[in-house]
DNA sequence: ATGAAAGCGCTAACAA
DNA sequence: TTGTTAGCGCTTTCAT
């Protein structure tokens, strides 16, 4: 059996009270009686189990995070962020992957209020939003992330969406294309980065007529391609000289579809993602990107977090980072 | 204050150990009561505490998972490829990423034996092996993944490194190729590979004489593009006509190197990685590499691990997959 | 400076 | 079928 703080106790001569103070560096304790105790648990390997310490302190030092994918490398590098925050503090952190599914949202959301985590962090998939919205009236120490609920009165953390779909399409618009196509991912944060592309067309004066340019789907590279099959199988004079991938997957999906049907990038189509993650940086050619300043959001995040959960009750904020155009190969002049 | 057991059971008027029964399905009780019992635990929103569970039930239903960083690909597929397999069971996941840090594995190890996980899985840097004894001596449920300690009597899932590595070369010679470079990660498979690299050389009679195409560094883009760089400034006739990158981040390093170094691939260049990732098929050209069946590796580890914790001193095992080497478009006959 | 004792919210014998 | 009770391994007053 692992030794327990008894072991200690009765190794040390002393009480489980003197044990648990040296432990948490709480009380005085005379020098002499520290060592001691120390060297006892040195000896024993004594592991303080933090389950029963969580039992009487009400706090398990990890904290719950939920993605729609860990393999989706803008959820890693989220997760990563916020982990390396966490470590600081010394919590950890439960991770878990939604798939997009308000049933798996609610089990684990469940899941985790039973651990007693004691935060949480949403991102993207939300989910039932009356979960959500049930968990903040409780006063569940909770932070939206790259996401928000309208009319919710809880934290948030996010990048300006709708800025970065207008300023990807303004970019565009400044290289003389026209007829542009959007493929938009179906989480909150892509529906206001198309509102973003569709004002940015109207600022200008261009109407956006040909629906066919427009698909929403689910952020998968496949997905990106079939889309972009659909587009670009348009006649020439129809079908969209450029395209704003709401995502780097779907963009990336573009990408290798417009190259396997023979276009030369940017050459003959421009492509613009959004994320700015590490694959914009490995794809071919290189990928024109909005970024999301995604250690500052997950920096915010935390502070966020931490201050929910040293008061629960304390007033909520939303906060919105700037995005930012990232310019790479795969954008170019129209072609004539 | 969340409500407590003896919160249902006062309102539900019955027993604290009743109320236990109807939330683990155990012992019998009667279709009256039982609906009784649901219904105020609904009224209640009553979320049974699972660290007051775990402290008498000695089960946390968490297993840990500590990898070098869940922002590399190959770890967050396994990460995910876990959780979904612990999913199914109902347990969760603390995943930390140890930076190849010993002193970060120490500490994360420390952590996860206090918070109680029922069992871990570490991936490819182990940190100290002692602590990776003393916990195997100790019988806590353990799965080395994707790198196994020599001589240590512990459960591990593996692919075969060296036979990876063995088929990479292989392959490389047989497109006539005869210098060779490779780029290693410095974790314990790698240097598999590389002994398997070097065995194909002198399987097919060629000797490795030139030390500056064999490098050893960590797993990161940018590394990959230094050791491409230092490798393809040296003279013509010296300088390797193909690379192994000993995982695909390398690999792909040294495709973007090749490129902006003029080097068209793989007109001048072939280049192999390993690990088979997503980046290998976003890339540009599209990347040879050497597969690990993640799916099934990660099913071999989570069936060991749930051995082990159902029975700690059950017998270890060593459970080695086979390679595979996928072809795309990094590859192809040696320049002349 | 140290210890006794009362919880924390459950589970699991054992009784009834 | 249901209830009583004794832990699980800690933290935290409150005494001493």
């Amino acid at each position: 059996m692992k030794p327990t703080i008894y072991d200690v106790a009765r190794e040390a001569g002393v009480s489980i009270a003197t044990v648990s103070k040296v432990l948490n560096k709480s009380g005085r304790i005379s020098d002499k009686t520290r060592e001691k105790v120390g060297r006892v648990m040195e000896e024993l390997n004594y592991q303080p189990s933090l389950v029963a310490s969580a039992l009487t302190s009400r706090r398990t030092g990890t904290i719950g995070l939920m993605i729609p994918d860990i393999a989706n490398p803008f959820f890693a590098e989220t997760a990563r962020g916020i982990e390396d925050y966490a470590q600081e503090q010394g919590s950890d952190l439960i991770v878990c992957s939604t798939d997009r599914s308000d049933e798996k949202a609610a089990r684990y959301i469940s899941l985790l209020l039973r651990k007693r985590v004691d935060g949480l962090i949403i991102a993207s998939h939300t989910g039932n939003p009356e979960l959500i919205r049930g968990m903040v009236a409780d006063h569940v120490p909770l932070v939206l992330f790259s996401a928000d609920i309208r009319m919710l009165e809880g934290n948030s953390v996010t990048v300006d969406d709708y800025k970065g779909g207008y300023q990807a399409t303004e970019y565009l618009l400044s290289l003389g294309h026209r007829r542009l196509g959007v493929i938009s991912d179906n989480l909150p944060g892509s529906r206001l980065r198309v509102e973003g592309f569709l004002d940015a067309l109207k600022a200008a004066g261009i109407s956006f007529d040909n629906p066919a340019n427009m698909i929403h789907t689910s952020a998968t590279l496949e997905n990106g391609r079939t889309a972009a099959a659909e587009m670009l199988n348009q006649a020439q004079n129809i079908r969209p000289t450029a395209i704003f991938g709401c995502n780097d997957l779907l963009a990336i999906g573009v990408l290798k579809e417009a190259r396997s049907a023979g276009l030369s990038i940017p050459r003959d189509l421009s492509v613009v993602g959004f994320d700015n993650t590490m694959l914009a940086e490995i794809c071919h050619p290189s990928l024109t990107s909005i970024a999301q300043p995604l250690r500052e959001m997950t920096e915010q995040a935390m502070l966020l977090l931490n201050e929910s959960i040293s008061n629960p009750a304390s007033p909520k904020r939303k906060i919105m980072l700037m995005p930012e155009l990232v310019i790479r190969h795969s954008t170019g002049p129209v072609p004539h």
